[in-house]
DNA sequence: CTATTTTAATGACATATGTCCTTTTTTTCA
DNA sequence: TGAAAAAAAGGACATATGTCATTAAAATAG
């Protein structure tokens, strides 16, 4: 993670995202931007909050660790989104994992100034009411989602979210440098994970090398995946 | 579904659960007392949504419906949760399901007239954030886990939030009136449920006497629910 | 109260997934 | 660079769960 001092990229994101129309007060003085590398962690559980983030570019992995060790995947999250706002009120600590994926953006603000200017701020207040509101909405989706369907289908879902699910995106090739993790972020096993990846690869919808999955068939991939469970 | 006009009672709750200190302003002339019955159903998804609630009485059953019409539980709430937090500001429709599984009092207010008073209300809103946060933190838990357990440990959970989880609590014995239903809400099948319910008659744990399931060993059922799921 | 419809119970079998173990490949590091 | 450690692949088998079909029991309408 580095502060990048850029007040001109600052302002872009502020603009393309209409961060100004979030509070009522004129917030631009505290805040900061941070640029967070492909993979890097942003914030782990059990961390001390210290800053509010507004994520303005990136995609960003987050999720939770069970007490035995697993750790699951809980959604993506794509521009304009927002990571604190748990913690913000309830003075509480991380509760997930997020990491970014690739290089990522995001406007920091410290918990500390946002606390003083925008505790009593109900434009900001209602921002963060339809966000939670939102994730609320989409994790019971995915939850519910998750229940009924097999590996197959989320690891569709998976790969579709991770690559932007375009056609012509050029990322039609996924980088894993762990497929033990990443089964465990399926909520899945080492074991069966491997067996659904050839499974896909003998029906010639995506091919794996070594530890990069290129999708072959798009159509395939979001036939299987149906509604985006992640995002 | 009926009011009741007992301003004691009303004042009761209110008191009860210090519902005064959730707003700024005195919205005690636009509370109404509803009252529900065992099984009755408070709202539907993509009812219009006009009454904000408190719940202050009973436990509800919250679930959502997939396209397949496959009814998926997602929480069970206990006093004091509130019903219309993801609705009020967004101008949604309803997104879940909720049936009232006992007796329950809520406190309704217009949306109407909510929105009125509490809309600027910093501290209203602020007890609406703390809400969603609590909402979203328990989903993403108990969607990791049920992700995780099969299907014996989802029942264990399912039973223990439905009965109180007290081992002297009178309510050793949950009434179902449709095990196809309870399959699934519990994400699988009545083959599968049947199985399963079998199989703790089989070990003593639970007795099953038509549309009455009796819990026989707390202790078990407990250790196999581990953390509660629902709630 | 009986016939019809619904719900429950259960067998048979297929699929999804987990655990454990062994072998191979890759990575790491002295 | 070569040995040790870590990750990947995959076989064997057990468990979890689904689908379908058939019979039994219960609820309900007439």
């Amino acid at each position: 993670m580095n502060k990048i001092n850029d007040s001109n990229l600052l302002k872009h994101y502020i603009d393309k995202y209409s961060i100004g129309s979030i509070f009522s007060v004129d917030m631009y003085g505290f805040m900061e931007l941070f640029r967070f590398g492909a993979g890097e962690c942003i914030c782990k559980a059990n961390d001390e909050m210290t800053y509010f983030y507004l994520h303005v570019k990136g995609k960003l992995k987050i999720y939770t660790m069970l007490d035995n060790g697993r750790s699951i995947l809980l959604r993506f999250n794509k521009p304009l989104s927002i990571l604190g706002d748990v913690e913000i009120l309830n003075e509480q600590l991380v509760k997930c994992y997020v990491d970014s994926l690739d290089e990522s953006l995001l406007i920091g603000i410290k918990l500390e100034d946002l606390k003083k200017y925008a505790y009593e701020d109900p434009v900001f207040l209602r921002f963060v009411i339809k966000n939670l509101s939102y994730k609320l909405y989409t994790i019971s989706n995915s939850s519910s989602i998750n229940l009924l369907y097999p590996l197959e289908n989320r690891l569709a879902c998976y790969l579709l979210s991770i690559t932007g699910g375009e056609n012509n995106s050029r990322f039609h090739e996924i980088m894993t440098d762990n497929y033990e993790e990443m089964a465990n972020l399926l909520g899945s096993s080492y074991r069966h994970l491997s067996r659904v990846i050839k499974k896909l690869e003998l029906e010639g919808i995506i091919k794996k090398n070594k530890k990069k999955i290129s999708i072959l068939n798009y159509n395939k991939i979001r036939e299987l995946a149906g509604e985006n469970l992640y995002e």
